[in-house]
DNA sequence: CATATTTAGTTGCATAGCTAACCAACTGAG
DNA sequence: CTCAGTTGGTTAGCTATGCAACTAAATATG
């Protein structure tokens, strides 16, 4: 019904891709937006809340809330910012550290099927135009 | 940091473009999930519950909350189903009636803005890819 | 026909996201 | 140096979504 709609078929299919990539990370137990949260912190340590949100592209109070979680379940730590007072780092737990490579894989393997389902062309296509219009909205 | 991966550049193009549209239907105090609900409720008056969970591609229960939102605001009524006594119609009041066309022009007009920004043929492709990968989809 | 199964819709509970308002710490202008 | 403004992070309150469990109605099965 609403079949050429770039809202509508957009936000459709994040909402299924939701569910795959909660199938990906359900062996961890963590949902994909704590296991995207999760990665981002392994691959900069020390990222700070701000810099997280813009990373994920979500909003700073979002963030709070993601590391909130993570640091209950014990696969993050806030450590006080170094020059800043306001500031706090987020470092992964040593328990986290031995997620990096799994969550990973695990995250590349779903990409890897649906590559094959899709085409890697058009998969990287369809990628590359929704960072591209992404970057065209205000 | 996440460049190359589709879940997380759509669900992040989600979210913007949740914004767009929400701007788009602020006139009217709707949000994008209550204006198409109502859009698809006008197009299809009468339409049963699992039938709009269907159309809007939500979960029945998801449906039924919008619905209820929509009542609440005398914008849409239930109705017993004829044949089937579990089934309700949903039907679009009068008042929502008078709002079926600014609804389809609000929407169209957000779309053609971005397809004068990204290109027609850009932003067809993009959709029809969209729904593409929807149907390979679990 | 009586009971078991299926189906339409609802409710409870949980997650993730947002904006707005706030606090505390930093920065800069006078 | 002080006070106004800015900035990093948090909190409050809201929406949309989902799954799982439920109720009631319809259907099927024996």
């Amino acid at each position: 019904m609403f079949d050429e709609c770039l809202y509508f078929n957009t936000t459709a299919l994040a909402r299924q891709l939701e569910r795959v990539w909660a199938d990906a990370f359900k062996p961890f137990e963590l949902t994909p937006s704590q296991a995207f949260t999760l990665r981002a912190v392994l691959r900069k340590p020390g990222i700070l809340h701000s810099e997280l949100a813009e990373t994920l592209k979500i909003a700073r109070a979002t963030a709070t809330r993601a590391v909130d979680g993570l640091v209950a379940r014990h696969l993050l730590e806030r450590r006080p910012g170094r020059n800043d007072g306001r500031e706090w780092e987020i470092h992964p737990t040593p328990e986290a550290a031995n997620l990096k490579f799994s969550l990973d894989t695990a995250s590349a393997r779903v990409s890897e099927h649906l590559k094959g389902e899709l085409g890697t062309d058009a998969f990287a296509d369809f990628v590359r135009q929704a960072r591209s219009i992404s970057i065209h909205l205000p």
